[in-house]
DNA sequence: CTTATTTGACCATA
DNA sequence: TATGGTCAAATAAG
């Protein structure tokens, strides 16, 4: 009990700035999205670069303070009393469901086919992922699904926005812990809220501990020490279309999202940045490595050889 | 009671 | 076929 020093007030200030920055750098990038529109060599261009500033800002931004968090001290008081700045994994409504799979046995319970899996796969939906430390963002969800993946200890949980029925919005995402890092996530996005979010998140969705029994029997036994955090930091690693290589059937949308690419590269980002390619494993490797402060450990696999993205905590005092 | 989560079955795609 | 995304009955929670 020696690791969480008793910081609230910045602290949870902090967490507040940070929530509204990610969720601001969501709406930037939706926003790029929205511009797709090639309407014009260049009155698009410097609206794409734009966007892409005001993503990098934020994105910077959320390093920096997530950064601080752990090297500045120098905030200035103006702290109320302790409020509840714990969001330790501790959990403790999960219970039952001990192994994952046991199936094979005598059930048949499938009189006839039910109308289950009569879906249509979005092959061309927007998608983009992200990594952070809290899967909280802002929006009222609901799991509908868990899977075990094949190269992950960890599973797959899968939301939908609550509203889909009612006010039909299509947005889903999926969660899931990083091996490497299990303080982390890879939340994976697919397409955008059409729904009201005046309600912004109910009731459901206001602890980090929630998430822990979202994302699977094991996801609340990680002991975090550094855990008072705020996490909230996330970044973008990479947007995805739904077959890079040979994917024929939707030109324009592959279009879009290399035009994508490119903008975001001449936004004088180092390769580093769009990199994760098609292999996010690659990508998560490295966080293993370094346990100092987590926040970077993305960052650094990412942007290991870029000076652009480099945090020196001198820099912070 | 209503609403959310769990969980195996079902189905699309590689 | 193997993998993973979704549905929906059963169950839990409020």
């Amino acid at each position: 009990m020696s690791i969480l020093f008793p910081r609230s007030s910045s602290a949870t200030k902090r967490k507040r700035v940070i929530r509204e920055l990610v969720q601001g750098r969501d709406y930037a990038t939706q926003l790029k999205f929205l511009l797709q529109k090639p309407i014009g060599p260049d009155g698009s261009v410097s609206a794409k670069e734009l966007v892409a500033n005001v993503l990098r800002s934020f994105t910077e931004t959320l390093s920096v303070l997530t950064s601080s968090e752990v090297a500045i001290s120098g905030d200035h008081h103006r702290d109320e009393v302790a409020q509840n700045l714990v969001i330790s994994g501790e959990d403790a409504s999960q219970v039952e469901s001990i192994d994952p799979r046991s199936e094979g046995s005598t059930e048949s319970k499938k009189g006839s086919k039910d109308r289950r899996g009569s879906y249509k796969r979005r092959k061309t939906e927007q998608t983009w992922t992200i990594v952070a430390q809290t899967t909280d963002d802002n929006h009222a969800w609901r799991k509908y699904g868990q899977k075990e993946i094949l190269n992950s200890q960890f599973p797959r949980s899968y939301f939908r926005c609550t509203r889909k029925f009612e006010q039909g919005c299509r947005a889903t995402k999926q969660v899931q812990r990083i091996q490497e890092n299990p303080d982390m996530y890879t939340i994976t996005y697919i397409g955008f809220h059409t729904c009201k979010d005046t309600l912004k998140a109910p009731q459901m969705v206001t602890h980090s501990e929630t998430w822990d029994s979202f994302l699977g029997p094991d996801a609340n036994d990680v002991p975090n020490e550094h855990d008072s955090t705020i996490g909230s930091q996330s970044l973008i690693v990479k947007q995805e279309y739904p077959n890079d290589e040979t994917d024929p059937s939707d030109l324009t949308d592959a279009n879009f999202w290399s035009d994508f690419k490119d903008f975001e590269l001449s936004n004088d980002k180092p390769a580093g940045l769009k990199i994760a390619s098609e292999n996010a494993d690659t990508v998560y490797s490295c966080t293993g490595s370094r346990s100092l402060d987590m926040d970077f450990g993305i960052f650094s696999s990412h942007f290991c050889s870029t000076e652009d993205f480099h945090f020196d905590e001198s820099q912070l005092l």
